[in-house]
DNA sequence: GTCTAGAGGTTGATG
DNA sequence: CATCAACGTCTAGAC
């Protein structure tokens, strides 16, 4: 269930083109092109050897020969059009929603690789924020001795409030959780204890950013509004590690030689 | 330049990464795999079709039949590891800073593709924020008329206002310009505004956000704090868009044909 | 569909 | 090497 095509010629890679790439199968062609796009910015890209990639679900992608990222993309292709030009195989891939245009010129092609792929697994990531939300949620001594959760992603004006709680002593208690903290987590947190002020006039309000790190810069300036912090161990939040490592077999081996925390 | 390997047993591909991975080659796997992935986050990925890419920076990616994104990635490896398991292919990438690895596992390999690609031509983006810094610096009327640029990112301790500029009033105006403005936006230009409050006390201060668009609750939100907004037309903003366009013979097809505006 | 907040965000500039 | 802000961010969830 796969074709390659070596050297080409550019007519022939559009047919390949006009045969698999609106359905499922992974379109690869290696070669010389030009990209250029318009839709939410503009950008334009000369002639050099990259790769592209129409995916099973019409997602485009074109990669250099370096970096992460590609150098320009279409996350979903609504319609596509494949045409000779000049002598140059052009490719045009469109979006809707928001309109987006990418054209690809191609003036020669070293490699078509066509495949159908089949994967029906679905990604398992923890350590997310979310992760730490649950934790909070399910142990809120993790933050407090004592702690009352009253509403989790309680609304106001101003956004969400990650955590509000009741401390012992029958203070509102405002969580903002972050994995990443920095100077606008401090804002955030900060925003959010106004807008309860107004909502709960006599009221006392406290404010704590729990995230698993902090620099110094922004402890300095959670406490220059009396905001408080408490650090989370990520091994206390991510609530089954054991058990996520169990689940496959080279994953035990993965938390031992690379683990990576100390 | 280029190698191809059909349905190779997964020593001989332990080979070909062995010979190309850390040199400067593209090195493609499709075959079916399973991924994990610890280090800020932990990942797991049962098996599966997908296609490994190790770029020729080491970048490496996983990427399954659909999606704009790479099911698990490195940005940049500093170490591979390379050998056979109990029948499988192991593949690891290791990251120093932050320290990430990336174990793939592989049972069968469909195909290997190794190619060098030689792309020194630059990606050039206009229709970023700074485009909008610029339009406003060259023609301040888009904003306001008679507006009377000050100083463009002035620093103050809350950050760098991205416009001072002084209305027909002589008051002073505050301009914070985002192509997709939320909350923080606000609370930013908020704290620019104090800031400024502070440095001039006895001057009339206003508050400007500038953007391509908006949402309703954003905009209440300025409103409450008596910040205004000014919406911007991106098409007034991108400078030289056909001096843009010229630069390349099919843009200007692209600028009338694919054009996205109305 | 729009709006909102998070991401293993990534990346580039800056001190 | 940390901090900070922007990104064609993308993506998932809620309304």
């Amino acid at each position: 269930m796969e074709e390659i095509f070596k050297n080409p010629d550019l007519e022939s890679v559009r047919e390949v083109l006009d045969n698999y790439a609106s359905r499922p199968f992974v379109v690869q062609i290696t070669g010389d092109c030009s990209v250029n796009y318009q839709g939410r910015a503009k950008s334009k890209l000369d002639a050099g050897q990259r790769f592209v990639i129409i995916k099973q679900d019409n997602a485009l992608l074109v990669h250099g020969p370096e970096n992460y990222q590609p150098k320009n993309w279409q996350p979903e292709t609504d319609e596509f059009s494949f045409r000779m030009d000049s002598g140059q195989l052009v490719l045009v891939s469109r979006r809707f929603n928001p309109k987006e245009v990418v054209e690809i010129r191609f003036e020669s092609v070293e490699l078509v690789y066509v495949t159908r792929l089949v994967d029906d697994r679905e990604l398992v990531v923890r350590g997310h924020e979310v992760d730490i939300h649950e934790a909070i949620e399910g142990s809120p001594e993790i933050v407090e001795e004592d702690l009352c959760i009253v509403e989790r992603e309680k609304e106001t004006d101003a956004g969400f409030i990650d955590v509000f709680a009741r401390d012992s002593d029958d203070n509102l208690v405002v969580i903002e959780v972050k994995r990443n903290p920095d100077h606008n987590s401090v804002l955030q947190l900060s925003r959010y204890i106004d807008e309860i002020e107004k909502e709960f006039p006599s009221r006392e309000i406290r404010g704590i950013l729990v995230a698993p790190k902090i620099s110094d810069n922004v402890v300095n300036y959670l406490e220059k509004r009396d905001l408080e912090f408490i650090k989370i161990d990520m091994e206390d939040v991510i609530p089954s590690y054991e058990k996520f490592s169990q689940t496959q077999s080279s994953l035990g081996q993965f938390g031992s030689d690379y683990r990576t925390e100390d």
